[in-house]
RNA sequence: GCCCUGGUGGCGGAAUUGGUAGACGCGCAGGACUUAAAAUCCUGUUUGCCGUAAGGCGAGUACGGGUUCAAUUCCCGUCUGGGGCACCA
């Protein structure tokens, strides 16, 4: 009995799916392990074999935490919401349920076949109803929440409103205008509209009007994260800023803790290294320049460097900064409006490739420097960026390379604050040293300085010390269709929450889920409005008229997992008693690309979920693992062209396909056409004769990729290449080896439909199981790493399994196992085995864990030993890595 | 430019805390079984030199230094692959 793949793999798929083996439950005596994957976006291209390798090492450590005595959560689902579905049913007009559905089913299929343990029963699907009911609901709760900044947590909206009719906002000034002030009195006498522009301006999600990333191309707004170099993450389109209303996460409120606990997670140190160059998080102070010639007119720096505050030789503002048209001087406003309009016209794409370029224009004002009192003059220039700091800097010539610059092309004065450590020829941005030319803190080392500085400045009255971040508030809308419609309605053009008691008269609008609509077609509505717009009784309803952006991608993605604790319930999110026993996710595995996106939302809502009191844990997942990405490895074959030569009559015609050795003898005296097409002829090419050669015939050697699945290895599948290029003995030519074959070329890249690599895992299920697929996916190296696809090294891991099935069946004799008691070296290989592999696991080192595998099964095998004992601690510890296999032999 | 990561045979990679470098697999070469093929099994495979051979001597983990009885591992400098950020004050 040999070992059969295929049926086993049916049956124990079947027995599994049949018996809800891998059903979970959320009452049990055991210790609770939650490892979870990211789940997969169902595009219509279906899965790779890139695509399963993280989900492979989840299943073998949930698999081996399970035997372990945990009970293990371990689910799997699809964020089904986003732009490919959208784009695609513009182009075909299917409805992206329909086709989301149908990549849904495909993905599901694929994964089946590779023997996961998810209990699928508790799957979830973001662009379900009954799925973002609740993503709906967290937005409702976001809504009505605001951030105490003083207890450092998010609160009920409620309570700021029992606060302002006390004192007003005296205590607890507005999150994006400091200058906002009120007490109870004036609050009481607010406007209804007024009222609710306050507390907009203090919810967690809120809309503003602000400056965003808008894509024409796409007809829709863009959060920054999706922006790159000034052109759309997805298709590649140019973005733009621009103002326009729009909903926003006020995640910038969360940028401390959510930079401080990352200290206490367990990623990886670049993965945080990200998070924290997004937050962006730095030390400084706020410093108040007065204007001179004004009366309580004022510019606010932010600077990270107040040690350096007496080598302040001018001050630069954002061309879009609010004061520059009040204080330019009339000499100096049309050079200013000049340059702004300059400024205005330049795109960001070109902004960012110039950035050395230097601009800029001196406004004719003066600043006061606050603690000598000198004039300081104010320019405006572009590399000061409005939407950082305060839009606006001190400039420091001789301890800045921007302000140095600046300063030698426009020749401007510079002050050296640094003694013999400037030179004048680029600025001095070393922190060692002491500081000169600079009153009390002359002689007193730089990095002192800055306290003392402070200290100054805050005794002048001047400034204060300040913690800035990069980060910005989230943009929370989209102009699109296929996303979850926000449970907003405008009421005589303020909007309100569908839960608030001005609806508490129309329960249909109330009620959750508010379902998206069906649409006549995916097209924008005026003025770049969603699809919804156009579907007019469905936005207008009896309360007012609802609104028509959805959210984005990342809104499902950000609470999905506490979703999986408890996938039924339909009256809450996921009940208390459920998420308690789940806690935070212990293990999340996914790819780097989601480092600042996903994760960052994932964890603000948590957060806010947390301080609210609905969950108990702040941080959304303990361990992260990013795994690799498996390359692919493309084959290449060469043709030779030859234009503008006719090519001989009654000869054969046709492409002319070289093998590599021949490729590389052509290269070498491609130049010369003459040799080269005597190299053809003399290969067989009778096509062509060398008196034909004209002044203007032109060879070329064109490497082309050639679809991975008919090479073996570098041999091409001759016979298959010609069937599909229609290439026959008497209308083409392909040049080969000496010994018959036909080599390609190979170089590793991105796996993709484009290169012709991409190698589908149901056709390495199919020819060689689903536990050898899987054993080899982990075989290949550390699960982290990114690394190449090839098929020919599976062999060895089939080889394997193969050879560890005939120390329990025999060809002729079958099941051999026998139950004599095992000698010492048997029982010392298996204890080695279990030592070293329960280890592996334990760090994710699955690689290893295979090679173990197969020593211990080449000493069993020399030992000839086919006792029970032994065996079946064997199978049980392969058990997590080939599952169907291990049944099979357990049974 | 700044930050994070890596660099080990022909290839994927191992060496977990400073302790025999190259496990395991692929590929390649040779051999056994077979009329033959498939399948299976065995041997060799970092490199230079010496030896018919068993074996011996030396070099070697990107490069150059250093610490140590001992370095792929720790430290300093250089080169280089990958990823992230980028006029961020």
């Amino acid at each position: 009995m040999e070992y059969a793949f295929r049926a086993i793999e049916q049956k124990w798929k079947k027995y599994w799916n049949d018996e809800e083996v891998y059903k979970v439950s959320n009452l049990s005596e055991k210790p609770k392990f939650y490892i979870l994957d990211m789940f997969p976006y169902p595009s219509g291209a279906g899965l790779h074999v890139g695509h399963p390798l993280g989900y492979i090492a989840s299943d073998i450590y949930a698999r081996y935490k399970r035997l372990r005595g945990y009970n293990v959560l371990h689910p799997m689902g699809f964020d089904a919401f986003g732009l490919p579905a959208e784009q695609y049913a513009i182009e075909t007009g299917q409805h992206p349920a329909v086709t989301t559905e149908k990549n849904i089913t495909r993905y599901r299929e694929q994964l089946d076949n590779i023997g996961f343990c998810y209990d699928w029963d508790r799957s979830v699907i973001t662009s379900n109803a009954d799925y973002y009911k609740w993503t709906q609901w967290i937005f409702l709760q976001l809504f009505h929440s605001w951030y105490d900044r003083k207890q450092n947590r998010a609160r009920p909206i409620k309570d700021l409103i029992t606060i302002f009719e006390k004192e007003g906002n005296s205590n607890n000034p507005c999150p994006d205008d400091d200058q906002m002030c009120f007490d109870g009195k004036q609050w009481k006498n607010f406007s209804e509209k007024e009222k609710r522009d306050t507390l907009m301006r203090y919810r967690l999600a809120y809309q503003g009007y602000a400056e965003v990333w808008w894509c024409e191309a796409l007809g829709t707004v863009l959060a920054n994260d999706e922006v790159i170099n000034g052109v759309s993450e997805r298709g590649g389109y140019p973005a733009e800023r621009k103002q326009m209303r729009q909903w926003f996460l006020r995640i910038t409120e969360f940028a401390e803790r959510l930079q401080e606990s990352l200290d206490t997670l367990d990623w990886s140190e670049a993965m945080k290294e990200m998070q924290r160059n997004w937050i962006g998080k730095s030390n400084g102070a706020e410093v108040r320049f007065e204007i001179q010639g004004f009366y309580n007119k004022h510019i606010t720096v932010f600077t990270t460097r107040p040690d350096t505050i007496f080598g302040v030789d001018f001050m630069v503002l954002a061309p879009e900064h609010e004061i520059v048209d009040e204080i330019v001087a009339s000499a100096q406003r049309d050079a200013v409006s000049e340059y702004k309009q300059y400024v205005k016209s330049r795109s960001e794409r070109e902004r960012m490739a110039e950035v050395k370029q230097v601009t800029g224009c001196f406004t004719g004002a003066y600043a006061l420097h606050p603690l000598s009192m000198k004039p300081v003059p104010i320019w405006i220039s572009e590399y000061v960026l409005a939407s950082y700091g305060t839009g606006a800097i001190m400039a420091v010539p001789s301890g800045d390379e921007r302000d140095h610059l600046f300063s030698k092309h426009f020749d401007l004065p510079i002050t050296n604050i640094f003694g013999t450590n400037y030179d004048g020829s680029k600025a001095y941005s070393d922190k060692t040293g002491v500081l000169d030319n600079s009153e009390f803190l002359n002689g007193i080392e730089i990095t002192k300085a800055s306290e003392i500085a402070i200290r100054a400045i805050v005794d002048a009255g001047a400034g204060r010390k300040k913690v800035n971040y990069r980060m910005r508030d989230a943009g929370f809308s989209r102009q699109r269709y296929w996303g979850e419609p926000f449970p907003i309605v405008y009421i005589s053009n303020i909007p309100y929450a569908t839960d608030e008691p001005e609806l508490d008269a129309y329960p249909t609008i109330q009620a959750l889920p508010l379902e998206l609509p069906l649409v006549e077609n995916y097209k924008p509505g005026p003025e770049g409005e969603s699809p919804l717009a156009n579907v007019e009784d469905w936005v207008n309803t009896l309360a007012g008229k609802r609104e028509t952006n959805t959210m984005p991608g990342y809104a499902g993605s950000s609470w999905y997992f506490l979703r999986y604790t408890d996938p039924h319930n339909d009256k809450e999110f996921a009940s208390r008693t459920a998420t308690d026993y789940w806690q935070a996710v212990d293990i999340y595995i996914g790819g780097t690309e989601h480092a600042v996106g996903h994760l960052l939302y994932a964890r603000m809502w948590t957060k806010a979920l947390y301080d609210l009191g609905h969950i108990g844990f702040d941080e959304p997942f303990k361990k992260l693992i990013n795994q690799g990405m498996i390359q692919g490895s493309s084959r290449f074959v060469f043709e030779l062209i030859v234009n503008k030569m006719s090519p001989k009559t009654n000869a054969r015609t046709g492409r002319i396909f070289v093998s590599k050795s021949h490729y590389e003898n052509l290269v070498k005296i491609q130049t010369d056409k003459e040799k080269v097409i005597q190299y053809l002829i003399d290969n067989g090419v009778a096509k062509y004769d060398v008196k034909d050669i004209r002044p203007d015939t032109k060879i070329s050697i064109i490497k082309a990729h050639i679809d991975v699945n008919i090479v073996d290895g570098l041999e091409l599948n001759v016979e298959e290449f010609s069937k599909r290029f229609n290439i026959t003995d008497t209308n083409g030519y392909i040049i080969r080896e000496d010994d018959g074959k036909y080599i390609c070329d190979a170089e590793i890249e991105k796996m993709s439909k484009s290169k012709y690599n991409v190698v589908n895992p149901d056709d390495i299920v199919e020819q060689y199981g689903a536990d050898t697929f899987r054993m080899y996916e982990m075989f290949l190296g550390p699960v982290e790493m990114s690394k190449p696809w090839d098929t020919k090294g599976i062999e060895g891991v089939f080889r394997f399994l193969k050879k560890m099935w005939r120390l329990y069946f025999d060809e002729q004799k079958g099941w051999i196992v026998t139950d004599e008691k095992p000698i010492e070296a048997e029982l010392r290989i298996i204890h080695k085995t279990i030592k070293k592999v329960g280890d592996d696991i334990e760090r994710f080192s699955f690689n290893t864990s295979v090679s173990q595998f197969m020593i211990c099964v080449n000493e069993l095998a020399a030992l000839n030993c086919h006792k029970r004992d032994i065996l079946e601690a064997l199978v049980v510890l392969i058990c997590p890595f080939a599952p169907h296999y291990a049944e099979e032999l357990w049974h």
